[in-house]
DNA sequence: TAAAATTTTTAGACAAGTCTAAAAATATTT
DNA sequence: AAATATTTTTAGACTTGTCTAAAAATTTTA
């Protein structure tokens, strides 16, 4: 069967993926609603729509889960995503606070090729600005661990890997912080009270709150 | 006022702007209609809308022009075709036959600083892999003069600058004949009864038929 | 210039995707 | 196990862009 999928399909589909990727249960309209910006009533019109194609699997008022046909869509439009946020970064020098919204309408242009050159031309990145994976031309994707700086033990230090909100005002403070991928933070203290962290980057002492440390994946 | 067009709106747009280009005056409704591959009715709904914003002039039964701000809207978007039509011959390494239906996605992605840091990145660049002219960052685009193959004298020579019709069934017809931009051609006869042309490119003798060589911009 | 042909517009319908408000099902409290 | 709260679905409406068929205007022909 042909897929031509409208961007909204190709939207929604990603969404599912990703919150099932997270939660690894069956994912509640409520919650893709939120992620999509829009109601609930919209989602259950898609969402049937999505079953109806086989792309979904959907249980009435038990949530739905992408299928293999719809996993392999969502991974093949993340792909998509991804490599372009490298190529508006890496090409056109973008900042990365810069590309997220227009990497969005990128991702759905049709083209049974365009994908695969940019990947070559690019040198076959293994991971966006924003330190996600990018799937391989077969839909294969490394699941990183998901260690976030909110839960490194004070003393321990660790390396930047990735952010998990990738939105402008967050990723402009943390270029205000001087904190970018790759860069090794060493955690000082935790308060107890609100969990806010006193970190150490090249020497300099900054303090970040809950919020931002639950936002900034680790590792080591 | 801010402009925040559907694709279809730029697309109509464009392609009001370049009949009337073409031929000089008030655009019908049913030359749009062909070129938007679409019935006249429809044309008529769009035409009223794009009235209603501006963008176009309309008088009922006497056809559509586009005003100063449509115009400046449907150069910026041939300027966002050509460009990346650019990018993906030159940079993509796709065959000229195979970017204008990619371009004409890719031209409706919105962002403030996108074409313009493309156009950076490629240099600058004056034609699109099809010769046409792109305009520059203010709308300045060069009217090229016209001169078709057919209207070529016998004995003379001309160097192909572009093509009428970028279809990819005409564009590689001319690969297999040998002929791209800058190739130089004489013409040695032409047939009274169906006007093809017998042209010598590079010491090779090959007829062309009339269809073939109205669709040919050369100079000199 | 009146009839015929053509072009353009209007009227009404439809599909996609969204929304609000109300009904139905499920989950949580007591 | 009811009663209450929450979540999800349905019902009906709206927008954008399209279509067919019919009406109206214009142009061409005779
Ligand atoms: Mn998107
Ligand atoms: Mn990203
Ligand atoms: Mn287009
Ligand atoms: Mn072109």
């Amino acid at each position: 069967m042909k897929f031509n999928l409208s961007q909204a399909e190709e939207n929604y589909l990603k969404a599912i993926y990703s919150i099932g990727i997270d939660t690894g249960k069956s994912v509640n309209t409520n919650q893709i609603a939120l992620k999509m910006k829009t109601k609930a009533s919209s989602v259950t019109d898609m969402v049937k729509k999505l079953s109806d194609k086989g792309l979904v699997e959907h249980k009435k008022y038990k949530g739905a889960l992408v299928t293999s046909k719809g996993e392999s869509i969502a991974v093949s439009t993340l792909r998509s995503h991804r490599l372009w946020e490298c190529f508006l970064v890496d090409t056109l020098e973008f900042n990365w606070d810069e590309v997220h919204d227009i990497a969005e309408q990128l991702e759905h242009i049709k083209s049974d090729s365009l994908v695969d050159r940019l990947d070559k031309f690019l040198n076959f990145p293994s991971y966006d600005p924003h330190g996600d994976p990018i799937p391989d031309k077969n839909g294969v994707i490394e699941h990183h661990k998901n260690v976030m700086l909110s839960s490194v033990d004070p003393e321990a230090s660790c390396i930047v890997i990735g952010v998990k909100d990738s939105s402008s005002s967050f990723l402009k403070f943390l270029d205000n912080a001087g904190i970018c991928l790759g860069k090794k933070i060493k955690v000082l203290t935790v308060e107890d009270f609100d969990q806010s962290m006193q970190l150490e980057i090249e020497s300099k002492v900054i303090t970040v709150s809950h919020q931002i440390s639950k936002n900034l994946y680790v590792k080591k």
